[in-house]
DNA sequence: CCGCATCCTCGGGGATACTG
DNA sequence: CAGTATCCCCGAGGATGCGG
C-alpha cells in the first residue's frame, strides 16, 4: 500500500533525524548506554560544545533523550535513550543498511562510468 | 546487534531524503508511477520549478529517479523511481509510521503537561 | 565540568524574469 | 513545457570567550 503524500508524516520523522550530529549523538547513547556529557564529547571529534549541548536538547525536547543533572561541583550531566527513542532504532538500522548497499551502488557506477 | 558509531552509514540515506521537497516528491512518483515535470509541479503547491528541477537532478544523480527526454515541441519529460530507487520504499514506510506514533505521543504529552 | 552569549560564514531555498 | 539565470534572505552550524 501507498503512502497517500498529502498525510505523509515522514517529515516528522526526519526533523528529529536532521541534525549534523544527531544520528551519531544517538548511535553513541545506544551503543553505550548512559553517558556523561564530556563522554560524549570527547568520541565526538570535531564537535563544540556549544553544538553538543544544542542537538541534545533538541533530542530531549522531543522525549527521544533523557538528562540528568546531578546538583553538585564540578557539574555533571547524564544523557541515554529514553524508552520512547528505543523506538527510533528500527530506522536507524534500515537507514544504515540501505547507506551500505548505497555505497557499494555507487562504487559499481564508477568502475562503470569510467570503462 | 548495535551500530558501531564509527562505521555509520546512516547519513548516506539521510543524504538522499533531505530536501525539502524529496520526500513527497518521492511519494507522490511511487504512488502515481511515471508522471511529466508539469504533473508533479501542479501536485506540489508552493513549489517553484527550480526548486522542482533541482530535486530531481539530486535525485537522478543517486540514481533514486530515472528521466527521459521526448525530443519534441513543445517539451515533455517524464519522471519516474528506479528500481534501485524502490529499495527506499520501506525507510520511507517506517518514517511515516514513526511519524504518525510521534504525532500522538506529543499530543498526549501536551495534554499531560497542561493538566 | 557544563553551558551560555556573541559574532560570523555559508549554502539551502525562495521570487522573479528570461529562453528554446 | 521545461527548464536557466539572478538576486536575495535566513538559519544551521562553527569559533571563541565568559561564568557558575
Amino acid at each position: 500500500m501507498k503512502i497517500e503524500p498529502e498525510l505523509c508524516r515522514v517529515e516528522d520523522a526526519l526533523g528529529i533525524l536532521v541534525g549534523k550530529w544527531k544520528p551519531i549523538i544517538l548511535l553513541h547513547l545506544l551503543k553505550n548506554g548512559t553517558q556523561r556529557f564530556s563522554e560524549l564529547k570527547r568520541e565526538l571529534p570535531g564537535i563544540t560544545q556549544k553544538m553538543l549541548t544544542k542537538q541534545l536538547r533538541e533530542l530531549e525536547e522531543e522525549d527521544i533523550v533523557e538528562r540528568v543533572v546531578y546538583p553538585q561541583v564540578p557539574p555533571k550531566v547524564e544523557y541515554s535513550i529514553s524508552e520512547y527513542g528505543r523506538s527510533l532504532e528500527p530506522i536507524l538500522h534500515a537507514m544504515h543498511e540501505w547507506g551500505l548497499k548505497h555505497t557499494n551502488h555507487k562504487n559499481k557506477k564508477m568502475k562503470t562510468d569510467i570503462s
